[in-house]
This record gives structure tokens, sequence and C-alpha cells, in this order.
DNA sequence: GAGTCATCATGACACGTGTAACCAAACCGA
DNA sequence: TCGGTTTGGTTACACGTGTCATGATGACTC
């Protein structure tokens, strides 16, 4: 029996191949890829299924992603896109259950940072996505998604492009986590203890009006379907103890008895400034926050917030998989968080 | 002229390949791919170029990731993996960093879930990694990298594996931040203030004992250097209220006059029950946090913390990217940032 | 004993790209 | 005129995989 010097040997300086395994098996590649996929159609018998499942162990067998992506015109690969990634235990969980729950259908999830390369449309980040050729494409908010970087995903085989937690995209399924029910959840209850001018915080940094502005929406939105005779001010304020104490200083020519702070941090912000300025929270000014956070909970009196409860990453899988099962299906607006009021003692 | 019906027209299905632009160009699918590279090999006149480009243009062309991956052996990604993300806005900024700075290298950043299924040595993770054929593997803390998975990915293709703030691993280079740097600032700043008897929190919660025993081992070295007589007591500590409230209890009796308390937020949650417990801070007891968050400017008194500077992206691109160039190079420990006490008024 | 059928395995092609090797023509110096 | 060099481009192969169409070998039926 020659050996054939063609080929090149296992010990060479790659990862062994798929020829490898067949070779070591006595069977041809086709049988190896039949049996380490568990294809229906190729019909294999036990006994050899065995011989190139240990041939593939002993040499440890590794499949080439990109050949494969470049065989099947797909990489299985959905894309998770995110400028400033809002990195917090919250989004940590999402993640994780996210990637399970895809892993589950076969998909992998890969977060890839947005470029953003000024105002191109959001053509070159559209396209460094579209080189991975990915099978959907989850873009985060802030992100430099347009609609016509959605087309352009689209033409390059995407099946299916979502935005996530950001303003709708034409040409995207949009899933949301409402922030303008996290303003109406906050005013409705400051409007059932009576309050009837309200103020509301707006972080200076633009970074953050994707969530900011829909709160604000939510307040007014909430204050309006409360009938005449409320008041909202919008009240935009720098992340500094020296912003915070400005304001404070000037709080009670405002003539406002409630403050939504867009979220905790900002609450204790003001909080701490109200009280340096000789204001009682909440017999002077009622305090309400959002997002919970832990820290939230050792301050005196204690911070009323809404929690936003995110879904299931398990369920949000389901629900991508549909999309991408038809790709064609009329665009979608699917709102994942539902948000409750915490009702502590600030407020 | 006939029309050549084995190809597909640009109309097809997919995205237009290199072979569409070169029809559409008039030339070889060589020419393109050398003109579109800008490959030094291929001489091509400037007329054609203008030619290539402007079908590229107008077709839309992308280039297949997969394709390229597979033609040149790597895919010039550089794998991020984490299981539990434990970073914040900081590492939102190192990560935007070191992505733009391995850009410019040509390589593309991916995140990449840490599966960690169980107890297979990290080999299951590993495999999902190496799938990808990555040039090179930055391992994040409590990931399932170990010297079995590291093993795997060179023998995969890999050129450099890089551990990224965890315990250094036999077989992957290592990039630190150096968390008994932290203890060592902390108990100095302490010990040149009188103090001779230190507690140090340690966070029940295992996912952080790879910040929090190295930052414990830091101040107990501190302490041995300091010559005799100064203890070092380790206090487990639940981040509850209750646990907190607790251990503020019976803190005059175990004779310490100083807490190094892990970090900012434990720092906050302690100061906040020993003031519950009426001790006062820092006359009975000296408290030192760590990593500067904004909110624990907050906290009257103001907490003392210790800062680390991260290293900029940029850096640490041009570092990986040497050790991608030289990967039989010996395994290097780098150590990235740098710690220095941020004197306030708690201790 | 010839046809039919099920079982098991294989040969060959396609996916899209980069690049080494080759080739035609034009130019150049002697 | 002719060998040599430069210019501008093409042909052909390889990368690793999935899968269709095809074969080979017996077993079973009429």
């Amino acid at each position: 029996m020659p050996i054939d010097m063609t080929q090149r040997s296992a010990a060479g300086t790659g990862s062994p191949t798929s020829a490898d395994v067949a070779r070591r098996a006595g069977v041809s590649r086709a049988t190896v890829s039949y049996v380490l996929n568990d294809t229906a159609g190729g019909r294999v018998s036990e006994q050899t299924r065995q011989r190139v499942r240990a041939a593939a162990d002993e040499l440890g067998y590794i499949p080439h992603a990109a050949a494969r992506a470049l065989r099947a015109g797909h990489s299985g690969i959905v894309l998770l896109t995110a400028a400033d990634i809002p990195f917090g235990p919250l989004f940590n969980k999402f993640y994780a259950e996210l990637r399970a729950g895809l892993h589950a259908h076969g998909y992998t999830v890969v977060l890839y940072g947005d470029a953003g390369d000024g105002n191109d449309q959001g053509e070159s980040a559209a396209r460094a996505w579209a080189e991975l050729r990915p099978t959907a494409v989850l873009a985060g908010p802030g992100g430099s998604l347009t609609p016509r970087s959605a087309e352009l995903l689209k033409r390059s085989g995407t099946r299916a492009v979502i935005t996530l937690g950001g303003p709708p995209v034409p040409g995207a399924h949009a899933l949301l986590m409402d922030q303008r029910e996290v303003g109406v959840v906050a005013a409705e209850h400051l409007l059932g203890r009576g309050h009837r001018s309200i103020g509301v915080i707006v972080p200076t940094d633009h970074a953050l009006d994707l969530f900011s502005l829909p709160r604000l929406a939510g307040v007014r939105a909430a204050a309006d379907s409360a009938g005449g005779g409320v008041t909202v001010a919008r009240l935009d304020l720098d992340y500094t103890e020296a912003a915070a104490a400005e304001l404070a200083a000037r709080w009670p020519g405002l003539g406002l008895t409630a403050l939504f702070s867009y979220n905790d941090e900002f609450a204790m912000l003001m909080m701490s400034a109200f009280q340096d300025a000789g204001l009682r929270v909440p017999a002077d000014v009622a305090v309400v926050g959002a997002d919970d956070v832990m820290l939230s909970r050792l301050l005196r009196p204690r911070l009323t917030t809404v929690r936003q409860t995110p879904p299931g990453g398990g369920n949000l899988a389901d629900l991508i998989e549909r999309l991408i099962q038809h790709p064609d299906a009329p665009l979608e607006v699917h709102d994942l968080a539902t948000s409750r009021i915490v009702v502590r003692d600030s407020g």
C-alpha cells in the first residue's frame, strides 16, 4: 500500500481536516461529513460511524467555521452590535440568556463593535457587519443602523435585522424596552399621591437621550391623561455634584413638589444635594428614581424607584428564531420589558 | 457575443461576488482582487483600477469574510471571551479603544461568550472558539481557559493566547490588572496613618474571588513588610444590608481601627451600617474603598479610595500585535494598570 | 437465474477568495 | 533583427466543507 505523498500528513502545520479524519478511519470524506453532522440523507452503518467518531476524537478534529459558512452561504452568526455597550449586571444577564437560547437553536451570538465612522448613513459599519454574512443582526441602541444599512444587510443575505432598545428604524424589526412606560409608571405614582407639579431630570449627556427623552415623554403623557392642572418641568442636568447643588439651590423658586430623576444614580445625586441645601425628602420634595440599583437602598430615606423587568433571554431567542425563519414577514415591534413602581420612602 | 448561461447574473439571489465585479469591469477576477486589496504583486494600470473600483461601487460589492478566512488560513479575528462580564463603564472605554487599536492593525475584535460547559477542562469552550480560527484569543477573567484549552487553540492555528486580568494560565501570555497592587496601596496608606490592625472585606460571592483574594493578599504583603505588630483580619461579607449591620454590630469587639472594604460599593454599604450603629468614620474606624466610582463622592464623609488607571487600549493593541507576530516568543506577563490612592475624608 | 430493491459508501462539484506561475505585447539597447 | 526587460493582465490552483448523483454489493422476489 503506497503512501500518498500528495496528501499532507496529520502532523502538518495546521489543524486536522475532515480529510485527515477520513484517511484515518479508512473512509471517504463524504462519509465523515455525514457521520459528524448526523445527516439524515447519508445512511451509514453503526460500525463505520464509530470508526469515524473515534478517528475524529483521536485527531482532535475541529471543523473550520469559515469553510462551513462558505459552503452553507451563511455563518449561523447572530451579530449583536453596540456603540456604547450598556454593560451592567442587567445587560450581563440578558446577554448570557440570549446566548444560551440561540445556542440551542444552533446560532452563535457574537458581540461586535459599532465603529460608527461618522456620517456615511451607517454604510461603513454595515459593510463591516455584512462581511461576516451574519444570519441576523441585533443592533443595540445608539448605533449606526439606518434604513440604508438595513437594506444593505438584507441584500447581503442577512435574514433578520432587528433593533434592540433604540428607536425603530424603517426596514428593521424592533425590540423595545419601552422607556416611555417607565416615565408613565413614575408619573402615575406621583399623581396618585396628589402631586400636581413634577420636575423631570434629563441628563445633558446625549448618549442617554435614547432613554431619557422617552422617559420624559412618558411623564408628559401620564400628566396629560390625568386631566388639567398638571405641570411638567424639564430639568437638564450634568452628572456632577456642582450642577446638582445649583439645581437644589434654585429648587424652591421652581414651584415643584416632586422630582422624577431619570434613574437612581441621578436620584442619589439630587437627594444628596437636596439634603445639603436643607430640603427634606419627601416632605419638601418627593423623589422617584428608576432601575432599582442596589446602592439606592442604602439611602435614607430609602429611594422609591421604577423597576424594569427584562424578558427572559430564552423567550427572546425563540422570537428571533421565528424572525429568521420568516425573513419576509412584515416588520414587527415587540415590547420586551414590563415596568412597575417599587414604593419606598422618598416619594 | 453569446451570453454565458453558466454564470449567475448579478441580479441573482445573493450578494455580488468578485466575479460579478470582474465581469462588469471586463477584466479577470484576479485583477479585481489585486485592485481591491492594493496588492503589490499585481501590476495594474491606473485606468483599469478605476474601472474595477467603479464596478465594485455600482454593484455594492462586499467581500465574503468566510471565503477570505478560508483562503488565508486565519480569520483576522481577535476573540475576546468573557464568562461573567464584571465590567462597568471602565471596561466600556477599554473595549472601544482596544477595538480601534486592533482595527488599525487590520484585526476585528469580537466579544464571544464563554459557555463554560462544566468540568471538561475548558475543552468544549475552546473548541467553540477554535472553530472561528481566531488569530488571537483574549480570555477574560473567570472563564474556562485552561492549559489544555490553550494548547488546543494553539494547535488549531491561534497565534496568541492571552489571559486578561485573570490568574496566569500555563501556555498563555498574561495581561494583568494587578489586583494585589490595589491591596498594597490601600494598606500602605493606612499603615502610614498609624493603623496597626486592619480589617479586609472579602465578598462571599466567589465570582469576585479573582479580584478580592489578590487584594487581600496585597494587604497582607504590605503588612508583613511593615515589620511586626500589624494584624490583618479577613472579614467575609454578603452584599446585603443585613450582613453589613451584623458586622457593624460586632465591630467594637474585633479590636480593629481600619477597614479596607474590597471596593467602593462595599465601602458605601459598610459606612452606612457603621453610621446606623453609632460608629464615627474615620474617628472610630477608617474606611478605604477601591475603584473610585462617582457615587462614592456623594458620601459624607467622602470616601478615600484606590484608583486603578487602565492602559490605553491603543498601547495594548500594539502589544497584542507584537505577540501575534512572534507566536513562539517566550510567554510574558504584563502588568497593565497602575494603582494609586485618592485621599479624601474617610480614612 | 434475471430483475428489483435496500444498504452503504464514494466521486465530484460548488461556495468566494488570494496569489504564484505564466503569457502576450510593447519597449529597449546593441 | 534579435534577445532581454518591463508592463499589464490571465489561468489555474488551493483553502475545508456539505451534499447530489452515482455506484457497488448483496439479499430478496418472481
